[in-house]
DNA sequence: GATCGACATGTCAACTTCGACATGTCGAAG
DNA sequence: CTTCGACATGTCGAAGTTGACATGTCGATC
């Protein structure tokens, strides 16, 4: 379960609501692990019971802000660093690029054509993501930033050579 | 649910008892899809139900060879065309990687040469995946190999830089 | 003819995830 | 003063996934 070290990681960086989490999940980590407000809130609870995490914080409209302790910093340590990594992935947009080259030609077009849009559009949005850090100066999480910026033109290129070898 | 439609699309390429596509979803689909025997099984009976696939042949042990239908492969289609894609992923190494810089540097360090090692083996994975592929005459599951020969050089690029500026 | 590893299928309880429902607050704009 | 959208947390049934248990066959090697 990389739910648990997921949130727990988003806490050693910066403390944050469940409501902060959740978006963060939407925005940053939403190339690497997909998760819903529904399992966040229970999940900092559990978090909380084994003295990972604490409450540090009350704010406005019943929100409780989270930071990590140190034990939870040790935790994230040996998660990271002792326990094997589980390789299996899940990834919807890669079974459907997978599965692409057996229809027939003109069912290939359309999905190239949607997933280069998409692919465009996602290396814009980190585009603009890698300015505001630079500019912000630095984050802890930029060097995934330009991972992206470099396999995604990757991606984008593939995709175009597909639909150019559909016409060639 | 991906799990459906990633065994109707590799029995749209070819027919296969469950056990090859078990294989198969541990060899060329396990970077893109997950899934066990015990997944795969009665999700043949269950496609077998909706009319997508059928029984083409029984062999020694009791294995069944499944073959797609017309019907099957309509379904494939429209999934693939019509169907909005869920851009969610899971992905633990992901997560790994994006939570890397919150470690102390010796520590990412040892991640650091862990993953170097893993993604070097991947890449010579693929590059003999390729080759058998070529030289046996092509598959249409060629273009995502290229892929994966395009992208894994970028991460290894960038592994490798990563551990330099802990150096340096 | 015994053993062993690959082939082959199946079930099931525990756990994780999804999507819908539920509830309420706060600040800004009309 | 009402409305609306963002903020904020929570539960729960249904669906999907995992890992262990279970069972048996076939071919090759000793």
């Amino acid at each position: 379960m990389s739910l648990r070290h997921a949130v727990l990681g988003l806490l050693a960086s910066h403390p944050a609501t469940g409501y902060e989490l959740t978006q963060k999940f939407d925005s940053s980590l939403s190339h690497a692990w997909h998760a819903s407000h529904s399992q966040i809130y229970p999940e900092l609870g559990r978090l909380a019971e084994s003295g990972f995490v604490e409450v540090v914080g009350e704010g406005a409209r019943g929100s409780r802000t989270f930071a990590i302790t140190d034990g939870g910093r040790a935790e994230l340590s040996r998660w990271m660093v002792e326990v094997e990594p589980t390789r299996t992935v899940r990834n919807e947009t890669a079974v459907r690029w997978f599965l692409l080259f057996l229809l027939p030609p003109e069912e290939q077009r359309v999905v190239l054509e949607r997933e280069l849009a998409h692919t465009a559009a996602e290396e814009a949005m980190l585009r603009e993501l890698d300015t505001v850090i630079v500019e912000g100066g630095g984050s802890p999480f930029h060097p995934t930033v330009t991972l992206g910026l470099r396999t995604l033109p990757v991606m984008r290129a593939w995709l175009q050579e597909q639909l150019d070898a559909l016409d060639g």
